[in-house]
DNA sequence: GCTTTACCTTCCAGTTGGTGGAAGGAATAT
DNA sequence: ATATTCCTTCCACCAACTGGAAGGTAAAGC
């Protein structure tokens, strides 16, 4: 099967697909024309990195899962190690943007939102700079 | 006063100082050595550059704050939103995040994480693709 | 058989928001 | 006089793609 199939079959974009192959994520086999051709071990394969990339894993954390699951003689706690600090990062992007929702929202619930100048987000934004020290 | 006291007073990186003036965000007088100068206006914008980034601006959003921040005829229902918009933007994100968080959680927690190869981790990862239709 | 369309290839450039480093000039300290 | 620090510009790199150009191949229509 051609790029294009294979695209539709697991969802991911033939740019990304070849992207992928690229950066050394998965190989690929080719027809005599030279067209990459995909079976059902490499859908296999792309299936596996777009869930991966959907749960936010990066390419090195999809390198290193890819290398896992094809390697039997695993220790599922590599895995585990993997997955946990992944989660840890995301808690700490959540904490990241919950901090800064909580002062936007003080903020645009501050601003009367008319069509007068004076507007407490800009003050906000404003305000002088406390030196450090 | 030069660039890297500047920095120090707002607590942006020179490079980052640099940059914001490659893009247009903010201009700066030169000194007759050709060193960049900066005065309290510049230092207040600057400022005002690090709070909103800090907030999570994209540089784009910082351009329009600016703007209007410098434009005394402004309505403040432009800021608002301005600001409205980019806090939708997080609450879209924190929700991706949440959802990934969910699924990561639930995955760690059925791992065993010991030294056997067997792991739920990879089985959800590389269950069958489910076809579209 | 010829042409059009669709698909494939590679390569180059752009995205966001900076950061690192090299090469070279200027100011300050010793 | 020299060493160190600071300044300048420019080029390259990070993640994870995406868009588009230039050119070859395959399938469909007439």
């Amino acid at each position: 099967m051609n790029i294009s199939e294979a695209s539709e079959l697991v969802g991911i974009p033939p740019k990304t697909i070849r992207y992928y192959e690229d950066i050394g994520l998965i190989s690929s086999h080719r027809s005599e024309n030279g067209y990459r051709v995909y079976d059902a071990r490499d859908l296999h394969m792309l299936n596996f990195l777009g869930r991966a990339r959907s749960l936010g894993f990066t390419i090195e954390s999809c390198r290193s899962l890819l290398a896992l699951y094809q390697d039997p003689d695993r220790a599922s706690a590599e895995v585990k190690k993997v997955a946990q600090q992944h989660r840890d990062e995301i808690d700490c992007k959540i904490e990241e943007l919950q901090a800064m929702r909580a002062v936007l929202t003080t903020l645009v619930e501050s601003c009367r939102g008319d069509e007068r100048p004076d507007c407490p987000i800009l003050n906000a934004l404003s305000a002088p700079l406390k030196l450090h020290q």
